[in-house]
DNA sequence: TTGGAATGTCAACAAGGCTGACGTAAATTA
DNA sequence: TAATTTACGTCAGCCTTGTTGACATTCCAA
């Protein structure tokens, strides 16, 4: 997909000024990306983390602990924390497994659906406005590119995930 | 651009489904984005902070603290933290400034220079081969959904610095 | 029955954000 | 000229979220 020569348009898009250009939009992006979750969170007893795991939690409803933990990229004591105050909350509560019973499953209560969707809604909003501006040819673009850029284990999980949850 | 009916392909891209791939994966291929960095950095006296400042000079040499303050989005008691390990460690200088002597400008020193390139290095190989794959369709749909997802503020920082610096 | 897996928890620490308060030099303005 | 504002630095303390290390429990599986 990627032919051509040089000179032209060529591989411009491959100049360090170019790539150096994308990064500055990454770091950019990411800023707004995770603005109006962190907006709504802040004066809640909530963070960023927690906005985390309930996102997950809510896109594969019964995911046990471990798979968290691979899912987030965080140590077991960090996501615990994280955890605990979410129990605490009565915003997520676990069951344990009816085939193995060392393993917790993860459901949010109707509390957390609810947060969950106040928070996806924002960042939803967003995502939506700048999809419309973009259009769906750069969409898919920007979804090859970030997929691209993946860790290969992340990129799998990712992949992994792409239709339901589970 | 965004023409469509619905039914067929129409609006797919715009669905919550949709758009809820395109959070995770922004949230998992900015952990690629900044995986590299991070990797070099451990074990030195500097980390994730370090490193943008450290970018953002020497993507504009002789800007101001003040710059950087607004470009970072952090306190300056937060920026003066980095800067000061930054000059103790020998890899930024300031210089009064000439006409205003109020501010400082901000420089890398070579060994400055040094561990930016080092950095950058592995942020721009990861990027360029994420952008090889993708294809420059791509890489414009990529830049192009990005730009739209910044705050408005950011975005005109981000355009402002089409070019060159300052 | 025994080793390893899944989970929880205590303690201590580090990075990198934040607020509030205060100080100083230099520029700007009344 | 005097007062105010700007740009910057700094001290102190706090919060969130990440880390390691150690240890306990329960349960699955060989």
């Amino acid at each position: 997909m990627a032919e051509n020569s040089f000179g032209g348009e060529g591989l411009l898009y491959l100049t360090d000024e170019q790539l150096r250009k994308g990064i500055e939009a990454m770091f950019f992006a990411y800023r707004g990306f995770t603005a109006d979750p962190d907006r709504i969170l802040e004066g809640m007893d909530y963070g960023r983390a927690h906005h985390r795991a309930v996102h997950f939690i809510n896109r594969s409803p019964g995911t046990t602990v471990g798979n968290l933990l691979d899912i987030l990229g965080v140590t077991k004591q960090s996501l615990n924390r994280v955890l605990r105050t979410l129990f605490d909350g009565g915003l997520v509560e676990a069951r344990v497994g009816k085939k193995d019973k060392r393993e917790r499953h993860l459901y949010l209560t109707e509390k957390g659906r609810a947060l969950e969707r106040e928070l996806s809604d924002a960042q939803r909003a967003r995502m939506r406005a700048a999809y419309r501006a973009a259009g769906p040819q750069a969409v898919q673009g920007f979804r090859t590119v970030l997929e691209a850029m993946m860790d290969p284990e992340m990129r799998r999980q990712f992949q992994g995930m792409k239709d339901s949850g589970q």
